[in-house]
RNA sequence: CGCGGAGUGGAGCAGUGGCAGCUCGUCGGGCUCAUAACCCGAAGGUCGUAGGUUCGAAUCCUGCCUCCGCAA
């Protein structure tokens, strides 16, 4: 292990955090570069980014940036990644300037969670899943100025379950991630990669995700509603009006319906469970959620607040 | 000190100064060819916790613990 190259790190979230575990079993990382620790959570209490924590854990140096545009900031990054060959980035949530990247001789190879060139931007994963896909995947590239667009060396597929949700989907994306980086990384340093430049033209972006993302418009169609219920997990998850509250929904599932009238109309099932009436098929929601409340299961929600059956939502 | 809601029998909720209640579940019995249906009955709560106010506190005041919504 002592004769493989050295790297830097570079990574906020927990994507990055996985990769970096698996990462540091096999190289020698020389640092790890990551967010300033921000308020979070209920009391605004500074709470440190994931790649932090598993940075302390594993006894690494860090280095936490707001910002890597200054001179300043980058004549601290020269020296504080000393030693490594190449960067490794992974949702780093920042913008590297030409000086950093030219600053490793073996280049800056970023994790991207998608098969490029679709889904470049923020959201990859939360799009794939709102796009019904069955399959979305990794790449690992080359970072360059424009966004995302940078040679790539290596792709892998990874399936999406009817059942994955942006956190399980994440989980998966990040294994393979992580495993594609370690079968890439002796390749490209033995300089056997070619950098395969993208197909600009077909390149589709994601943004990042808006809270109103989760308002439920009831005249869309289930299938829709469904998958955004899975895609907006955890954040901003899906949520409509009801009794001028906010009513979060957890897991749905959908059922043929009629062409309905009165969309966000509540009936119950013979079979007790809560029927929501779209634009197109009907909405078995699993879970509701009202504020300050626990998420209940459809029949422990039914127990407190039956009147919900025949309202309208939205 | 970011804003706010909530902790009440096994579960979900109501009750906001004076006998602790509702729906569901559980247990027993009945009805029925039968049932998750219906009828009758029963068990099960020191009302999160520690103090305070009061003739009297689930209810008012204060501290603490736990859970959650918003904002970031």
């Amino acid at each position: 292990m002592a004769e493989k190259p050295g790297v830097l790190f570079m990574g906020t979230p927990e994507l990055g955090a996985t990769i970096l575990r698996r990462l540091a079993a096999e190289y020698r990382v020389v640092g790890v570069v990551t967010q300033p620790d921000r308020p979070a959570g209920r009391k605004n209490v500074l709470t440190p980014p994931p790649v932090k924590l598993t940075a302390l854990d594993l006894g690494l140096p860090i280095l936490q940036v707001e910002s890597l545009r200054s001179p300043e900031a980058q004549a601290t990054l020269r020296q504080f990644a000393a030693g490594a060959e190449a960067f490794i980035v992974a949702a780093f949530g920042m913008i590297l300037p030409v000086a950093v990247l030219e600053m490793p001789p073996q280049k800056c190879l970023n994790v991207h969670a998608s098969l490029l060139p679709a889904y470049r931007g923020a959201s990859p994963v939360a799009q794939a899943i709102l796009d019904g896909l069955p399959e979305t995947g990794v790449t690992i590239m080359l970072i360059e100025k424009a966004l995302d667009a940078g040679p790539i060396l290596t792709q892998r597929q990874v399936s999406i379950d009817r059942n994955d949700t942006q956190t399980t989907l994440m989980d998966k994306v990040a294994a393979t991630g992580a495993e594609l980086l370690l079968d890439t990384l002796p390749g490209w340093f033995a300089g056997e990669v070619a950098p395969q430049i993208q197909d600009h033209n077909r390149a589709t972006y994601t943004g990042i995700i808006k809270k109103e993302a989760g308002l439920i418009n009831w005249n869309e169609s289930a299938a829709v509603i469904e998958r955004k219920a899975r895609a907006y997990d955890p954040w901003p998850g899906i949520y409509t009006r009801w009794n001028e509250q906010t009513l979060k929904l957890g897991r749905c599932t959908v059922v043929p319906l009629s062409p309905g009238f009165n969309p966000g109309q509540v009936e119950l099932t013979e079979e007790g469970q809560l029927l929501i009436t779209t634009g197109d098929g009907g909405l078995l929601p699993q879970s509701l959620q009202l504020p300050g409340k626990k998420m209940l299961s459809v029949e422990q929600f039914l127990q407190g607040y039956r009147q919900i059956i025949g309202t309208r939502l939205g």
